[in-house]
DNA sequence: AATGAATGAGCTTTCATTCAT
DNA sequence: TATGAATGAAAGCTCATTCAT
């Protein structure tokens, strides 16, 4: 027991390695021209090696994807718990959603450059069920909270799918604006304007 | 000049043969996943031919693309002239975007999919100067309608160019959405729903 | 018709280089040990003109075996035309194999390596439907022409497919074996002990 | 003495796992389609074991093959002491070689798929000196055999040693043939016909 | 101007073998 | 002695682009 799980965790490390190479590489280069060669040469191992941990490229890039989609999963709906008043858990939301993004600035680039379009994929399977199935856990959250705060009065009767997708669509957007118009500045500056935003579309009147 | 404005005239309609050539497998299968020679045959023209119309692949696609904007524009614009209430005027602009959008479903598909995560294009060139001049031109309208809806006092006071990329963002979202999960259903059924999201995130209380 | 004629005359021609760059090189290292891009060089040709004209190593590899085995069934056919005396056409059919082998020695080589035993091919697709078609129609020529001994009285009743595969069995082998024996003599050589063979085999004593 | 014979007979039993492993998957998947880890895997060693015990994927194969030979020469062998008549010594070794191969049904097929064609062997040494040897001892069998047989007067005078490539090609072919058509009947529905075969083939009308 | 055969660098993936533990 | 992670050369195949006709 002990040994294998030292075993486990080396190949967790080294999986890591990989993983991270990967980024960076996708990154700097896009997907399309990254190769496997780079990705092994970044991390320091033999392309062999990397298929010995990925079945294919586009596994090693779902993987790094869903272990991605995994941490802002839980810190999501970590806040989603709270059940204080929905206008705060929206800025917590708003808050945590933009010091993610801030923390994995150059993930969010290669996700609204790259993942965010293979969703639709008909013509990629990068995106996997389990991608699906943390989105569709996400939203869940948005709905959740949209209908407490419907029963509660405080939010405007409306479609709850559509409007968490417009929410989302709107944030997303105005990160990426701002991300390429101010590669510098902090994101924290859009904290009060999406709050804003999304009292404005949720909120009665 | 005659004779080279009917040279001009049959380099416009090749050109556009060429392009839809395109635009359907693009549809189809996928930028990445469409040859050239796909592309010449389909449109029953040689792969010469097809570089002396397009310097390479990247510049086909970008035309294609500059074709479509285009047209959106123009009839954007158009909507925009319209100086009456600034709540008309979006209740028109939803509903030409829908219309736009239903009649080019496949356009929008492949813009969703794989033309507008390339605007930010580190790693690509397809969303070219002129396509972002166009871009910022329909943005242009939307700013020249919110700050008269401010002076009219209909509108709250925000900032102008963070809204618009807010609405945009939340009506592609919206519209794509739709479209993955109803691929069949007419788009118009989405007007209500935007043209009230719209006036919540600019109107007065 | 002209033109497309002339055109069609090259493609052949080149397709006739592309394959006996093929062959040779088969027959010098094997079908595994040789490699498309040692056919496209030794042809002077590049890497993609071979699939230009080939889709895969496996059908280039096909296409030249079934090349050669339309060349060997015409005229194994020619030779069954023959309606004189049974033991006249084996006498024939015994040489024209011998001559046949004689002039495509490699090839022959490559046949018992290779080739023959694909043939049943669990696990290897190289010998294709048509292969098979052709193998039978030369059968066929010898299930008829046992059969018209037979009807003669000249051969002995038995079991006429099973006879045709042990003749075919025998006659391979014998070469076979000679051939890795006597790599130089002349294949005429066992002219008179196969046709001696096959009429023991056959016939009525 | 004592202690190396017991690290010699476990030697021997790993070995044997190990090729009965190779054989296992060499008929299940073909030589070229498995890999040295599939056979460690199956065999439940580690890659490095295996390594241990050949010193490549090729020799395990000779082995592998050298095994089986081995097996089949004793008792071919044990068929032609018997020095009764030789049409009783023919029958009998027809039914024992029907029987071996009926027994090993996937080394057969190995065999005609994948072995003898090695023999001839340009591209490949997997048909080793010893296995060579066997072989050779095998057809010494049928030499003396049917030199008695002449002298005896029952067989006509002919090439011995192009008489048993002959017979030896005839009972491959038509066995191959069955087994190909009739993978489920037994083989030694053949016995009569391939008797009769090599008596007319060696018997003094 | 139109053609389409030819190019060849480049890709992803495989697997027999090695060697530190 | 047994292990199995690491290796890396080499394979088959693709396709945007060129250029002689």
């Amino acid at each position: 027991m002990r040994a294998s799980s030292r075993v486990e965790r080396d190949r967790r490390r080294r999986m890591a390695d990989l993983t991270e190479a990967g980024e960076q590489l996708f990154f700097e280069k896009g997907y399309q021209h990254t190769t496997m060669e780079d990705i092994a040469r970044r991390a320091d191992y033999a392309v062999g090696t990397l298929y010995r941990y990925f079945p294919s490229k586009e596994r090693l890039f779902e993987e790094l994807l869903y272990g991605k989609m995994m941490d802002y999963c839980r810190q999501w709906e970590k806040v989603f718990e709270d059940l204080s008043s929905p206008l705060t858990v929206i800025r917590s939301a708003v808050r945590m959603k933009l010091e993610f993004f801030e923390k994995e600035r150059r993930f969010f680039r290669l996700f609204v450059e790259e993942i965010n379009p293979m969703e639709s994929g008909a013509h990629t399977s990068v995106f996997s069920e389990r991608c699906h199935a943390l989105r569709q856990k996400c939203r869940s959250s948005w709905h959740r909270l949209i209908r407490r705060g419907m029963r509660l009065g405080v939010f405007e009767t409306a479609d709850v799918h559509l409007s968490t997708v417009a929410i989302e669509g709107a944030m997303h957007e105005v990160i990426r604006d701002f991300v390429l118009r101010h590669p510098q500045r902090p994101l924290v500056a859009l904290e009060g304007f999406l709050k804003n935003l999304i009292e404005r579309i949720l909120k009665k009147p």
